[in-house]
DNA sequence: TGAATTCCGACCAAACAACTAGGGTATCCA
DNA sequence: TGGATACCCTAGTTGTTTGGTCGGAATTCA
């Protein structure tokens, strides 16, 4: 029931970028250098979530990345889920039926519990923008 | 963010304890058969729910594992921790200090939606006992 | 005794996670 | 135009975790 390092890395990423926000392109080494990550794994993490729509890049000199949104309007689940794909508990509840619990879905007992598990995670994802990320940076640390 | 084989396989042996609570003991290789796990497998997984009180266990011909409690008393919550240990969505919150990002508890910008999670999963797992999901059968199978 | 059962430690192979390496390509600015 | 900078892509490496197996010892009961 862990999160991966990537899920940490892209968050704290895009907590700068939102930081930034109107600033122009922000380009990734300087993300590198102030949240010690590997510049090249961020680029990993980065195309995925260039990939989601989440951000888009400009090359160049003067390059880098920037929100395609205002951070108020992207959420830590939308984070997640372009960086892990989506959210399942267990395999049961993935769209490819291969799984011997699921032949009957009335019958598999736990199912239930293990959807309502992946909503209330989705919820409490969804529920925090990066606008209060750094919100509440602004007001506590600054 | 998935939960390990070991805990469905736990959560489904321990459904079929409490489905023949005040029956004697159930041996493990039936479990085994019912719910086609391996039974060397199943071993392991008792092992940690017997060292976590929620079963406990008689040896020898007419062996065999009880729950230690009625299945209103135990949710499925207690399951998952018994056999995976607590619910940690990322490092950062368990207890060993050892991590970067915790240096400043106060710093830390991500820390408190982590903290809301862990709560928030802790709290749809502890919300189900076995008794509702064997009751859950009853209704809809039987 | 012998069969059924739990208990216990070691082992193993495959998958995954977390990087790392290194080059390629596009773009910008002077 | 040319070099600097940044993005893009493939693949390998290393260590840990997961899921599972094996063999055998201890215990209980008929």
């Amino acid at each position: 029931m862990k999160l991966s390092a990537k899920v940490e890395y892209g968050v704290r990423a895009m907590a700068v970028l939102a930081f930034y926000y109107q600033s122009g392109p922000f380009p990734l080494r300087k993300i590198a250098e102030q949240e010690n990550i590997s510049l090249k794994f961020l680029e990993h993490i980065f195309f995925k979530l260039r990939t989601s729509g989440l951000i888009f890049s400009m090359r160049g000199t003067r390059g880098g990345y920037m929100l395609s949104r205002p951070p108020a309007e992207i959420n830590i689940g939308d984070i997640v889920r372009a960086v892990e794909g989506p959210i399942t508990p267990v395999d049961c509840l993935s769209e490819n039926g291969t799984d011997p619990c699921c032949h009957r879905k009335e019958g598999c007992l736990t199912r239930q519990v293990w959807e309502k598990l992946r909503d209330k995670i989705n919820d409490v994802l969804d529920d925090v923008s990066l606008y209060e990320l750094i919100d509440f940076k602004s007001t506590h640390i600054k």
